[in-house]
DNA sequence: GCTGATTGTATTATAATTTAATAGTTGATA
DNA sequence: TATCAACTATTAAATTATAATACAATCAGC
């Protein structure tokens, strides 16, 4: 009887399709084994759609099912997808030697960061000696303003255009000392565009420093950073400014170069 | 006029959710960008088809699409999918902290590695100083047959059982000195199921020796190893039994009582 | 070890959806 | 500017997915 809201009332639209993926994206860092029951609660699929598409999903590979359970969990198909990612994306390529070296010098996660919509998302992570699990995992997102990467890609931007930005992108009390006044972001922003980097204490961890510089596109606006994350007791400001920034920017302006428009 | 072979005579398949991801599947590491009428050759599926499919993963985030070359590359949903992997795959949280602590003793990339089907599937991996691209991103295959990891867990399989492995999974020439006598490579597991451990030399790259301790189920069978790669040069026979195998088949051992039968 | 409830599996008539063909539009190349 | 190839849009036809329901298996509580 189609009780849906009319997805996309187009012919170059597959319904289908489109609750198969959904079907996927049910699965997160919080749900990582779905039931077929799980799954209609959480995609707000019909009970027979999800059995049809998650089976189907399951011949084609991208779901693995436990035999005794039932359930349903992410296929090796997940990562093999991510490997495609890093081919396409010439800064990967780019970034990586770059990541490493600094990873080492510093001895802490140093990563890129591509803005995604107002999140920011880590593409390339190379990991220092000790750090949470989800710091060390790719694919990760995180708000753009509550990250020094997100706050180093906005202060390329021209200021009418961040303020906006600043005003409707989202927020997350991730910590009990993320900002969440967002004139302090924009003054953090600002600082940023003179300074030519961005740094935050305690947005997304607490007792971590975020630092990050741009890597800017041929018109000088940027969509990605290097970032590197530090523990607060050990680095304080001058320690970073001299060990770390000239060393984030260089590896930043030196990728630059190499991003097409 | 359905020249197709009927894919599935079953209404559990949902056959247009099945070909999406067959234009997901046509991306990789030498298709990073693909235009409709490469998707078309690539997939084998019509030309309208893929337009409607493709146009239905772009809008649904799937796809991102180049605006002046009309071309689709994969979008950052192929990370976070990765990102929903690792936390549904209890070995990442388990293996990560000892991955990072045996790269930087070793200064060298540290890898889990597991079976999938004929192949062995890097899951999780921390890159030393230098080294190929490919050996950096996780998600990668490679014939079990010819990686130390794919031989130290056959090695843990019943003989008759691996013998048709041996027999039947793909082989390929990646380096002119790839083993390709699989008698060579029985040799090779049966020497690994009394050492504990697997050890390779330029079988996917040159000047390259593998080492691999496999991280075996309840049942004493294994899924999974934890594998290192170093440069030939530099780690002779005995360097690599004094400064690497003590701990790495630590690092398998620890892990294993924790893995659900 | 039984009972009842919850979850997974299978089947079918209905009709909505995808399909394939084709026409139109854009853009690159010479 | 003309030509060709690729992408986009529009249709009528019918294959395909759908939703409802019945059946089977599993689990929890008694």
């Amino acid at each position: 009887m189609k009780s849906q809201v009319p997805e996309k009332q187009n012919t170059l639209f597959v319904g289908s399709l489109a609750k198969g993926l959904k079907i996927l994206r049910a699965f997160d860092e919080s749900a990582t084994e779905l039931s077929l029951s799980d799954l209609v609660k959480l995609t707000g699929l019909e009970k027979s759609a999800v059995q049809r598409l998650a089976n189907t999903l399951h011949l084609e590979g991208m779901l693995d099912k436990d035999p005794a359970t039932k359930r349903y969990r992410p296929s090796h198909a997940w990562l093999e997808m991510a490997y495609a990612y890093f081919w396409s994306n010439p800064l990967v390529r780019l970034a990586m030697p770059k990541l490493i070296e600094l990873s080492h010098q510093f001895n802490a996660t140093v990563n890129l960061a591509e803005l995604s919509g107002d999140h920011i998302l880590y593409v390339s992570r190379v990991p220092g000696r000790k750090g949470q699990f989800a710091s060390m995992l790719v694919g990760r997102r995180l708000p753009a303003l509550s990250t020094a990467a997100g706050r180093a890609i906005l202060s390329t931007m021209p200021k009418d255009q961040r303020d906006i930005f600043v005003e409707t992108w989202p927020l997350k009390q991730m910590t009990p000392r993320t900002t969440m006044d967002r004139s302090l972001i924009s003054q953090s922003i600002d600082e940023a565009q003179i300074s030519g980097y961005s740094m935050t204490h305690d947005q997304s961890i607490l007792q971590q420093t975020g630092i990050a510089a741009p890597i800017r596109g041929p018109n000088g606006q940027a969509f990605a950073a290097i970032q590197c994350s530090v523990s607060t007791h050990l680095w304080k400001l001058e320690r970073v400014q001299q060990e770390i920034l000239p060393y984030i920017t260089e590896a930043a302006n030196g990728i630059a170069p190499h991003v097409r428009g």
